[in-house]
DNA sequence: CATAGGATCGCCT
DNA sequence: GGCGATCCTATGT
């Protein structure tokens, strides 16, 4: 695993957070902890424009503890706990102090399976078992204690977990990609700013 | 200090 | 399709 396929900071740093989910499809998701490699490919995945997004923790701009992570510079990892028993992990996208980040919902497992299996207490019949953003992190064995990591660095907070993405060229067609609109939120001419859903269907 | 609620999941019917 | 789990976070007094 060469470190020249890290996604670089370059990457992250751009303006427009759903073209980065979009593109973010078919990139491999990886960890390392305790030394154990576990990773996925990137199948399903959902931007949050900070600012202008009612569904985004930082939307208006508010700006706490919790949230405090997402105006840091693109290629952070912000993971939150979610009713008090899933960490969901998103990407930090932008420049410093611009909210925004994709949320990741689903991975295609790839490396480490049984490790994943292990820590998910599912099997991989179906191919996707870490799908659904709290199952990515359960697999990867993401903890919202990590949040802040620097998914460039391959450095964590607590120097126990390593966090970063990879692209590995793998091809994903526009076919096989439904791009939806989140559900039950509507600015009247704003469409370019809803938050936006992508999944990948091989 | 007290309290309500959440970017979900899996089990139940 | 409904609902409980489970605990941190944000907010209000």
């Amino acid at each position: 695993m060469s470190t020249k396929h890290i996604l670089p900071r370059s990457f992250y740093l751009r303006d427009d957070v759903v073209l980065m989910a979009r593109e973010l499809l078919g990139k491999v998701l990886l960890t390392r902890k305790k030394g154990l490699i576990t990773s996925g490919i990137i199948s399903e995945t959902e931007a949050y424009k900070g600012i202008v997004d009612r569904a985004s923790h930082s939307f208006g701009g508010r700006r706490t503890d919790r949230t405090e992570v997402m105006y840091a510079i693109g290629g952070t990892a912000y993971i939150y706990l979610c009713y008090g028993v899933h960490s969901l992990f998103n990407v930090v996208t932008n420049r410093k102090d611009i909210p925004d980040a994709v949320l990741i919902r689903g991975i295609i497992p790839l490396e480490g399976i049984s490790i994943m299996e292990q820590r998910t207490g599912k099997k991989n019949s179906s191919g996707r078992f870490a799908s659904g953003p709290g199952n990515v992190a359960k697999a990867l064995g993401i903890h919202y204690s990590e949040s802040g990591t620097d998914l460039t660095a391959r450095r964590s907070v607590t120097g126990s977990l390593d966090i970063w993405i990879e692209d590995r060229g793998i091809p994903v067609d526009s076919d096989h990609v439904s791009a939806t609109p989140m559900i039950g939120i509507h600015y009247a001419g704003e469409d370019a700013l809803l938050p936006w859903r992508f999944l990948w269907k091989e």
